[in-house]
This record gives structure tokens, sequence and C-alpha cells, in this order.
RNA sequence: GGCGUCGUAGCCAAGAGGUAAGGCAGAGGUCUGCAACACCUUCAUCACCAGUUCAAAUCUGGUCGACGCCUCCA
């Protein structure tokens, strides 16, 4: 399996720190808010990520945290008159909706910032005492960054470079050493939460966070630290000066970033009004097409995201699910149990899909590629299987495309919906008038429903009817 | 200004030296009472220019264009 590394941009190939397992660490949201599409694309490309591991029989160990104290979260508490953890609380339990929607798996550890404040104020410690951090008058703690000498080999930018190219820098506070130094601690201001440390009340820089929770949970050496591009420099860059100038490993041994999405081809701001969060996007669309829809490309390519691309996308996934229904209708039916010899030529003949499937996940998640082995499946499943086919081979055909959908975090059963009596009458009186020839009723019942949000289609199996 | 990414059909998107996967949309057809589903057929020489090579969408150089990071941001 190929990986590509941001630490020396390129693919390589992929081995774990122990064997048959995977430490894995991704870089959560910021708990002010409902969770926005922008923020779904890691978590559903890592959680891809994830399965796929989990497929090749790694035993995962997937962490990944919620930032629950910070500038915007104290800012969202004071416009609201409640406190930060009302705020960050209800938007974890939102955030762990939205993931449950998308088929996101919860991490084997999600960690929040404010419950992990010993561990920080130790590893500043050991910062401290190690010559990488210093405190000033006010109580502010800098890392010292030209300390570190590998400064800048994530993002690979050097430190002269960015001195440079340093717009004006506002310091609030005393000042630093150097102004390439980062927070690790700074003081609290006004009626903002803190806690104790023998520099001052205060809280924690955003990047220490990270360094610890992967430390504590994870142990000093990991696997895999991922997260969006935008979090390359300086986030990823300071994690890896912290944790490695603390405890002297490599931090991390594979830097995994996805590209961004973007909006009608612009980047997802507020100020520009095109701003969705997961939920919007929920009330119009199952969110499994949103996922689909991200899987449609490859994770580090910058994907756009529009009304027209979510059809497609919608489109698309119906045409498998539709493969998969028939599948299962036709067990309903099947005369034959084993495999005859013809369908065991055809299973065989589909093996060749799986095989392009991992191919593909094989090199660097190529998830783009592994969509079209499935669509290649359904086609071949579409053409190949009918009434003559035995239990046995529908049974190994549904189950392999349900494998490699589960990959991608796809669910092949579609939600049991209670039909309401009502609609069920209706579809009944619709086939009795057919028998009758009478059309015309039938094809009212048909409007009937349809404007009820429900699309009735007549196939040799009987009525089937889905959510339009 | 520094660092970096990208430009493949109407749209989305793989492919990374050997003659363009897959999906959506469209067109024509088969099936169906009609429709839907499904199936069949159809739809590109890869931004541009110049090189390297027997061979380039794939390598090199240049041009144009789009975008990201350098500041909170997934």
């Amino acid at each position: 399996m190929k990986v590509y590394n941001t630490l020396n941009r390129k693919k390589e190939e992929f081995i774990p720190l122990e064997e048959g397992k995977v430490k894995m660490y991704v870089c959560g949201p910021t708990v002010y808010n409902f969770i926005h599409i922008g923020n779904a694309r890691p978590m559903i490309v890592f959680d891809t990520v994830r399965r796929y591991l989990e497929y090749k029989g790694y035993q995962v160990n997937f962490v990944s945290n919620f930032t629950d104290i910070d500038d915007k979260i104290i800012k969202k508490a004071v416009e609201e008159g409640v406190s930060p953890q009302e705020i960050s609380q209800r938007y974890i339990a939102e955030c762990k909706k939205d993931m449950a929607d998308l088929n996101v798996k919860e991490a084997t550890t999600h960690p929040l910032a404010t419950q992990e404040i010993d561990g920080m104020l130790s590893m500043i410690s050991t910062l401290i005492e190690k010559g990488f951090a210093y405190a000033v008058e006010d109580g502010t703690v800098y890392f010292r960054t030209r300390k570190f000498k590998e400064y800048g080999k994530l993002s690979h930018k050097n430190l002269d470079d960015l001195q440079a190219g340093h717009r004006e820098i506002k310091v609030t506070g005393a000042a630093k050493e150097d102004e390439v130094d980062f927070v690790l601690w700074k003081p609290k201001k006004d009626d903002e939460p803190y806690w104790e440390s023998p520099w001052c009340q205060g809280r924690p820089g955003w990047h220490i966070e990270c360094s610890v929770m992967s430390k504590k949970y994870l142990g000093e050496e990991i696997d895999i630290h991922a997260g969006g591009e935008d979090l390359i420099f300086p986030h990823h860059e300071n994690e890896i000066a912290q944790s490695e100038a603390c405890n002297g490993k490599l931090f991390a041994k594979y830097w995994l970033h996805n590209g961004f999405l973007n909006i009608d081809n612009r980047k997802m701001s507020k100020s520009l009004g095109n701003f969705f969060t997961v939920r919007e996007i929920g009330e119009k669309y199952d969110l499994q097409v949103l996922r689909f829809f991200m899987l449609s490309a490859h994770y580090r390519s910058p994907l756009n995201f529009s009304a027209d691309l979510m059809e497609a996308a919608k489109n698309g996934l119906e045409r498998i699910l539709t493969a998969a229904d028939h599948v299962k209708d036709l067990m309903k039916n099947t005369k034959t149990q084993q495999m005859t010899e013809e369908d065991a030529a055809v299973w065989n003949g589909s093996l060749e899909f799986t095989k392009k499937f991992e191919e593909a996940l094989e090199d660097d998640f190529n998830t783009a590629d592994g969509v079209s082995a499935i669509f290649e499946l359904v086609k071949y499943s579409n053409t190949k299987v009918n009434e003559t086919s035995s239990m046995e081979l529908l049974e190994k055909l549904y189950e392999q495309m349900n494998t490699l959908c589960d990959i991608l975090g796809i669910l092949l059963e579609r939600k049991e919906e209670i039909l309401e009596e009502e609609i069920e009458n209706l579809i009944a009186e619709r086939q009795n008038a057919r028998k009758e020839k009478n059309f015309a009723r039938g094809d009212e019942i048909r409007d009937i429903l349809l404007n009820k949000g429900i699309v009735l289609e007549d196939t040799r199996e009987g009525v089937k009817w889905k959510r339009a």
C-alpha cells in the first residue's frame, strides 16, 4: 500500500511501526457552531482510510479531538450569554449527530482539550526545561522556534523566508524573543475561562493540544497524522516542533492532508455567503449522497461543491443502490440454491472488480477509481444476474457489493421506512386499476403519490417505491 | 514577495512514456399499457508553444489561466 506523505511529498510504501496495528490521529473541529461541509471532508476521507486499513486487517487506534476551548467559542458564549462549556457541549453533540448521518465511525477516543490541561502543563514544563520554551513577564509561554533545527520540514518553509514574508504581526502582551515564536500558554483576559499554571492563570495555545492528546492516547510515535491541507502550516509544523523537541522522537511517520472543498469554485466563507453546514445539506439530501460525492474525487485534489454536482452524485449513488436492490429481490424468488457451473463463472468474473477496487485504494486511497470499480461491478451484475441465478451467487454478489461499499462508508441497505396505511392502500388500489386496464386511474394514483414524494416503479418483481 | 498545487469530453473524474477508465447529463434504440429501472449504441487526442523519444495527456523548457498556504480556518 502506498500513501502520499506530505513530509517528503512522495508516495511511500506504508509500513506501520508495529505490525498489524495503526496509530492514527486526525485533527478535529473547533466546536463553536454546526460543522460545515468543509469540515466534513477530512472526516469522511480519513474515516474511509481507517475503514480500508481495517478491511486490510489492521487494528486501528483512531484518535480525533474536539477543540473545546478557543476564542471563537468564548465569543459565541458571550453572544448568547451562556458558558463556553455549554457552547462546546452543544456543538459536540450536534457534530456527533452529523458524523453519524455521514456514517463516520466513532473514533476509538474523542479527547477534549479542556480535559487534558495537566498533560499540556507537563509538556510545556518539559519544553521550558529543555530550553525550547520560555515564559515572559505577563505569563505567556512561547516556543523558541529557532531552537528546533528541523522547523519547516513539513511545510518546507525556512524561518528566514517566513520572517521576511511576515506581515504586521499583532503581538498582544509581552514581546517575544523572536517573531516566529508561537504561543504555548497565554494569560486569561477579563472573565475568560482559565486554568492555574506555574506561569499565569490562563489557557493553552491551540497547537499544544494535539501534541499532548496524540501522545497520551497513541504514544510518542504514531503512524499517521492527518487533517486539512490548511493545517500543514502552522498547526502541524508546530505540533512537530513541540512533540519532537519534547520527546526526542519522530512524532508521526506519515502525514496525510486532504484538499479543500470549494463552493462554486470559490473558497467557502461566510463573507461570500457560500457557507453551508452539514445540517443544511442534510435537509435536502440524504447525507450518504454527500459522502459519495466527496469520495468521487481523490482526497488530495481540491473539490468543488455545487447543486448540480450533488444531483449527479445522487443519481450515481441511486444506480448502485438500485442494482443491489435488484439482486436482493431476485433472492426472494430464486429456485436454485447452489451455484451452477455457469454461476461459478459469473462469480469468478466479478472478482476482477474487487481487485480493481483494492488496487485503487492501495494507491494512496484513490477512491475515485474505487468508485468506478463499483460501477463496473454494478453493470456486470445488472447484465449477468437474472431469475435463473442461484441463491449462492446472489448472496455472494450482494456481499461483494456490500463489502466494497462499506469500505467507502456507503450503506446499501436503504433505511426502513414505514409506509403510511393511506399510501399502501393507494398502491393496492392502483394495482387493481391496472389489472382492469384502467390506466388513467393508475396514473392518477401514481401522480398523487409522486406529490407525496413517493416514486413508484413497476418491475418484474412487483411494484417498488422509493423516496424522490 | 516566498512556498506549493492544478489545467483531460456539456459537467464530474481516473490515468503519469505505448496509443484516452468510470459516472452524471444528452441523443438514438430494446424492454414496459405508459413511465421508471435495466440493457445496447453514440459522445475527447488530454490549456497553448517548443523540445526529448521509435512512441508523450504522461518527461523537459516556456507561455497563458485557475487555485491554495505564508493570518483564525478542515
